[in-house]
DNA sequence: CTCGACTCCTGTTAGC
DNA sequence: TGCTAACAGGAGTCGA
C-alpha cells in the first residue's frame, strides 16, 4: 500500500509532469476533492498553469505551481496509484486490486502536449486538495534526526507503534513499514513510546532508515522480510516462532514474541 | 492538549 | 456455484 516509500517513488514519477502546460482537469469523482475544493476552483487554479516542483512530506505529494502560492496536494490512501503518461511508477500495491481499470481514475490533469497525470484509486481513500496543510505533518521519516525522534515520537505511555503511525509526529510511516522496522529493531510494538533506552532508540532509527532504503530500492512497502508472514499462522522468518497478531494503534500488528520481547 | 473509538471507502477472500 | 460477511488501513472526526 502507499506509504512514504511509495509516495517517494510517485514523486520521482511526478517529475515527468513538471514544466508542461496544463490545459484541462478531469474530476470524475467529486468525492475525491478534499478540503472544500470544487472542480471549478481546481480548474481556476491550474488551467494555464504549469508545475515547477514535485515535493513530498510523509505520504503527501505536493505539486507546486509556477504562480505564487499555487499548491496541489495529492493523497493516495491505501490503494491509490499515480500514473503519468500511462506509465505507472508502481505496478503492484499490497491490498489493492491487481486489475487496472480506467473507471478507477479519480482525478486527471491533461497537458498541452497530449500527456496526462492521473490518480487511479479503486477504494477512493485518497484525495486531492488545493493548498494542503503541510505543517500539520511531522518531520518526514526519511530525514528525521535522533533528537527529533526522541522528543516527538519516543515520549509518553502510548504504544510505540501507535506513535510511529501518528503522522503529526513523524510523517510517512504506515503499517507495513512500522511492523518491519520494529521487528528488525527487536522492539515490541506495544512498549510505551517513552520507555526506550538510548540503545533501543538508536536501533529503531537505524532500522527505520534501513527499511526505508530497502523498500525504496525493492519497489515498495510490501517487500519486507516479514511481509509474507503477516498472515494468520505466520512465523518469524528468523526463529520460526509463531508470530503474535494483535491490534495496536487500530491496526493489525504482527510481531515475534522471541525477537521482540516486551521488556527491553 | 491527548488518545482511543468510530467511520468512511470497496475489491478481495474466506467460509458456508 | 453463489452468496455473505469479514478484512485491509490512511485519515478525519468525535468525545472523554
Amino acid at each position: 500500500m502507499p506509504e512514504g516509500v511509495e509516495i517517494e517513488i510517485y514523486r520521482v514519477g511526478a517529475e515527468a509532469a513538471l514544466d508542461r502546460e496544463i490545459t484541462s482537469i478531469e474530476t470524475p469523482d467529486s468525492w475525491f476533492l478534499k478540503g472544500g475544493a470544487t472542480p471549478e476552483a481546481v480548474r481556476d487554479a491550474l488551467v494555464g498553469e504549469h508545475f515547477v516542483a514535485a515535493r513530498r512530506r510523509g505520504k503527501l505529494l505536493i505539486l507546486d505551481g509556477a504562480d505564487d502560492g499555487v499548491r496541489l496536494g495529492l493523497r493516495f490512501g491505501m490503494t491509490g496509484r499515480l500514473i503519468v503518461d500511462d506509465e505507472a511508477s508502481i505496478d503492484y500495491l499490497e491490498y489493492s486490486s491487481q486489475r487496472n481499470e480506467a473507471e478507477w481514475d479519480r482525478f486527471v490533469i491533461h497537458f498541452a502536449d497530449g500527456g496526462d497525470l492521473r490518480i487511479r484509486d479503486p477504494r477512493r481513500l485518497g484525495g486531492v486538495s488545493l493548498d494542503p496543510d503541510e505543517e500539520a505533518l511531522g518531520v518526514d521519516a526519511f530525514v528525521i534526526k535522533p533528537r527529533q525522534l526522541r522528543e516527538q515520537v519516543l515520549v509518553g505511555d502510548t504504544a510505540l507503534k501507535a506513535r510511529l503511525l501518528d503522522q503529526k509526529r513523524v510523517a510517512g510511516i504506515g503499517n507495513l513499514i512500522a511492523d518491519e522496522t520494529l521487528w528488525r529493531a527487536k522492539i515490541d510494538p506495544a512498549r510505551p513510546a517513552g520507555s526506550l533506552d538510548d540503545r533501543e532508540a538508536g536501533r529503531l532509527l537505524r532500522q527505520l532508515r534501513k527499511v526505508l532504503a530497502d523498500f525504496t530500492r525493492d519497489g515498495g512497502s510490501h517487500t519486507g522480510r516479514l511481509q509474507d508472514q503477516r498472515v494468520r499462522g505466520g512465523r518469524c522468518p528468523i526463529c520460526k516462532a509463531d508470530l503474535d497478531r494483535r491490534e495496536i494503534g487500530g491496526r493489525t500488528t504482527f510481531s515475534c514474541p522471541r525477537h521482540q520481547p516486551v521488556s527491553g
